[in-house]
DNA sequence: ATAAAAACTGTTTAAACGGTCAATAGTTTT
DNA sequence: AAAACTATTGACCGTTTAAACAGTTTTTAT
């Protein structure tokens, strides 16, 4: 394993649990204790960590309630790599309809330097992520029920609240993609709004990660044909990849 | 657990309570109380804190990190003795629409123990602290331009929403109370808010600590005849006082 | 005034740090 | 393909830090 790919995975487990031991990571990459300090100095002297005896926390800025989806999201790497592919396909001064998700959660942290958006979402997560940096952004959060596993918001006065929009781009993650039925959701609500948002936007990007090909949620968000652009770390399989071809979506 | 992330928490803690003791500590934090009384000397000579018998408090001038947290330090005590009264004016079942402020974010922490409540909210720290206590609450989050200073949305959006609900308590902060103009905010946009909340209720409930008695805000949100209840910490002048007696608000 | 609780001080032990250096792995040059 | 070079790693070891223990002093409450 590379220094580069350590200190990544480093940070990313700072991120999840807040708090990072020299002896845990020795084990975890099977390193010496020196190799990961060596490792730390190098975060902490660019600003990304902060050294404490025994190991590291996140800088004092980014202290507290950090994402806390990542906490308990897999696949991060995965993740990073297909939010920061899909961060490319926004420009300054676009409008942008994000659902919930963890990965577009990552995607909004890559797209949060942008100038001058406007984001419309039903995640206070998002919302927070977005409004915090200094961009000359516009965030519209979403009202309606409001569930605490995922900090969003759902329900039928979200859907009236969505008609009052037409954007550029909606983003969306779903929890499975196949071929025959298309992307599907495995919670009703969500797959409702999902829906809701494809309809209020010009381009449609759908972001996955290679775990949920070909997998099969009950609740349809919408056929391949409804999404102009797919976004994920890894080839989908040949019976996929022809169906996106003759659905005509941009494979990135 | 290393110091300085003990540090941390325990700067979390005080904000949030007012104050810290040394037996609390080494319980919550399995450490002796050499080791605590340690941290609280490096919070105390960096002046984050001060120390005092038994424990510690916030320093009497805090030069807080961002404006939101620095109001949430202002009059904690005083905040906490209101949020509480406060509280006994709710039973289980009731619905309720909240306004963003420092003093409601911890009446909100304060009823989060009550059951079946609905809370309807433009805060999304609100809505949070309600939703994540298991007690078989419902809430709303109002939809809006959502505002990163205070983790609330606002706008013209949210005044609609607010049409579709009629509750039993309105709970509302301001910035300022006197006899003759009643209650005002200092914020236009958040004035309008507090008065499209005040007309959803059949009763209302204003929180406010001594230091908003007659100052001036310049946005009205309503005569004192508007509100049923008054909630504070300290006794009202007597020019104050009649004038309440007047408009019939019962003082608490 | 006096007892109890809490705070301070110095000491001890174990763990963690940081610097140097030689060995190894990976990359580039010849 | 071999050689030279660079980056990375792991071990050694004196130094620093953290935390508990014990004894003493101060503060608080009765």
């Amino acid at each position: 394993m590379r220094p580069k790919q350590r200190q990544l995975k480093i940070i990313d487990m700072l991120r999840r649990t807040g708090r990072v031991n020299v002896d845990e990571l020795t084990t975890e990459f099977n390193a010496s204790a020196e190799t990961i300090r060596r490792d730390l100095s190098v975060l902490a002297h660019s600003g990304k960590i902060q050294k404490v005896h025994g190991g590291a926390l996140l800088p004092s800025n980014q202290q507290g309630e950090g994402p806390f989806q990542q906490r308990m999201a897999e696949n991060i790497a995965a993740k990073r790599i297909i939010a920061e592919k899909a961060s490319k396909l926004i420009s300054a001064g676009d409008t942008l309809l994000i659902d919930t998700g963890s990965t577009t959660l990552i995607f909004a942290e890559e797209i949060a330097a942008i100038k001058d958006l406007t984001v419309i979402t039903n995640s206070a997560e998002i919302a927070k992520i977005i409004a915090t940096v200094e961009n000359n952004s516009t965030v519209f959060l979403l009202g309606g029920k409001y569930n605490s596993d995922n900090r969003q918001t759902l329900g039928a006065m979200l859907i009236a609240q969505l008609e009052q929009f037409h954007v550029q781009h909606t983003v969306l993650t779903v929890g499975s993609l196949n071929a025959q039925v298309g992307a599907a959701d495995f919670n009703a609500e969500e797959a409702i709004v999902a829906r809701a948002m494809l309809q209020r936007a010009k381009n449609s990007i759908l972001l996955v990660d290679s775990s949920k090909f070909n997998s099969a949620g009950s609740f349809v968000v919408g056929k391949l044909e409804k999404f102009d652009q797919l976004v994920c770390d890894m080839e989908p399989d040949h019976v996929l990849k022809m169906a996106l071809k003759e659905a005509k979506v941009a494979l990135i």
